[in-house]
DNA sequence: TATGAATGAGAGTTCATTCAT
DNA sequence: TATGAATGAACTCTCATTCAT
């Protein structure tokens, strides 16, 4: 925690925190390559370079590593937001030119949704995972929705329903495009995502003035 | 011997189409719950109620009853697809309220759903059966195509993408919501959807007058 | 068993009896191939292109076949020996050549050897089996004993050792090179068997005259 | 904790190879008594009172333990050898009865001929396993060739066939005969390999004085 | 006689996890 | 902290055999 050791090549703390990174890291991979039940841990070990006793000494269980990328998945998704939020009180057209280059990026995240969507499966189906994860969702799905509020306050218009549940929805649909990407083919999903966001602002009722 | 219980006695051909159809059931089921990686061949056997050989005498492989699994469902949104594609040539109210009740019966599709997703992470996942899920996701996706074209047309507008792509992004969404359903929560997915549609209808050109 | 219905295409007799054959046929094919224990029932009446069913319905077991063989081995070899038997009191030299073109006929046999081989390995792994064919190989090598007896008496010389240990050993080296097959390589196992036969002879005390 | 008992304890790497040790002894056993398909994991781990996974902690598969008994064999039968060829040079006498003591040694490795019989044989059917056998063979063949050759350059002879081909008949000889041991009855095995070598040396052509 | 679906045991193998070092 | 041999349960799949048809 306190950076007392500045010299030294690898502190004790140092070394277990890196062996404990290089193995959430290498499972992130591996689960998004195999899924967490196609993942076992000796490969995790194996892969990350380390036994698996290694891997015991840094996690309890395999679904300790997940919680563990739970949090990192929550990080990277809180720090994407809060580059949109920070966008607030901007003119409509800077805004939607935001989001436009945040949609292009989502190609890039394949891994991140990929692994998302590992996460809401196991929590599925692991009572005990699934309590940290609904905290975790919840409060991203509220920020999202807090973004998406103020994106029709900004234009002066009426949501065509409730934001968080718009929020869901693009995170549903970011997710279910990400499922059907094919290794080979163009992926078109940030533009998609963009095509049903201005259909949304189109269909919105705007009671001040008439569909500018 | 004699033939002196003409209804309740099984042929052999009947018997064993029981069997066959029983198992692809329960794998059904069990798939949909735990996952296919999560569901062994034990398990659908034990719960059907028969030995695992039984599993063995109907199927070459677990793969193959996710095949089987896939034909079924690809004959189920088939049959969807074709009553709606049998609404053209309609009034485009018609048309739309008959979208409106058909999204409504997709919160009782959860388990198709979810069935679907296990299918796309098994083909992104194994080579073999990606080339037999690819053909049916492609018809399917072409005919979903067909049918969200036909109501651009009906309403005379141009679709803000190419259909067939939009036709994707609404199975995407469509998988994506049910990914996110949790027991005991309202599942709003047939209402975002039409939302997401409306908007849609919204936001493209219309010939007579054009949308600034 | 008798030729009563010498005009149907295939009374109900023959037709068992063909089935039988073929399966015999199939089984001594696959247990040289792939071993008695690498072979399957299923492999047996699926290669024959029958059921299992036909199979059981023919044979108690896996081993009477193995059984079936042995019997049909037998009045192979016994064959074999009887062309041998006759050539006594022929001149040696005849005699000789006669071994000759027999051991040259060795090299197409292996399919026999392999099979003998099988044989003898599960008679020294199933009691049952074993009693049979103890018998049948103890006949068989005492015939064979008395050709190598009646071999030295013709030539006037006393065999080097007991002419049925003799007998066995030389069904040991048929068996032992038919082992050390290679498909690809040159087989020299009738030749090198003549040479042993020429060597013991050659080490033969004749007591009338000096090596002649 | 303290290191009080300096005998009986085993450090980590006596224990593992301990382990390893017992399971290949064991395997040795099962293959000879029952076969290489005859003998399960489960009953290697069994017998040798550990777990099947202690079996795969220490092979990666049932071939393997095949193998490292090749090994073992292999340098058996090298070590035999060495001592063979260690008596070049001696008298012709003496070089048989040296041969003649480890002819009768045969008896007792009825064991290794078995295993060696379950070797060739799947080598027979196990293409990956055949190239690692052949190595082995051919090297045991030509070696137990030269010896052959050097026997018959001892006695000023010209061996009957290429010594190679003898040797590769000897150990026909010797494999074939094991195969006809039964528990009972006496083993001739030895004294028979001997009366076929003075057989070939009785047979071969001596310079000084020509057989016609 | 012949069928082949169904059985139940057992095959080889993998896995998350433990623990002595 | 890190090791990796060892465990025991579970995995997919194959087998000889049974039995209703």
């Amino acid at each position: 925690m306190s950076s007392t050791t500045p010299r030294k090549r690898l502190s004790r703390e140092e070394s277990q925190a890196q062996t404990r990174a290089r193995l959430i890291d290498t499972a992130r991979q591996l689960f998004v390559a195999n899924g967490y039940g196609g993942t076992s841990i000796r490969d995790i070990a194996d892969e990350a370079g380390y036994s698996q006793g290694a891997f015991y000494s840094n996690f309890a269980s395999k679904e300790e590593v997940l919680l563990e990328l739970l949090r990192g998945h929550m990080e990277a998704e809180a720090a994407q937001l809060s580059r949109l939020i920070d966008n607030e009180g901007r003119a409509p057209e800077q805004l939607l030119s935001e989001l436009e280059s945040w949609a292009a990026t989502l190609n890039s995240d394949a891994d991140w949704c990929m692994l998302s969507i590992e996460l809401q499966l196991h929590a599925n189906r692991s009572p005990t995972f699934a309590v940290e994860y609904r905290t975790v969702w919840d409060a991203h799905r509220a920020a999202l929705g807090r973004v998406v509020g103020s994106l029709f306050a900004t234009l002066g218009r009426t949501p065509p329903a409730d934001p968080e549940q718009l929020a869901g929805a693009f995170m549903a649909l970011t997710h279910g495009l990400a499922l059907q990407r094919v290794a080979g083919r163009p992926d078109p999903s940030g533009r998609l995502i963009l095509v049903f966001l201005r259909g949304l602002i189109a269909s919105a009722d705007s009671p001040q003035q008439q569909d500018g």
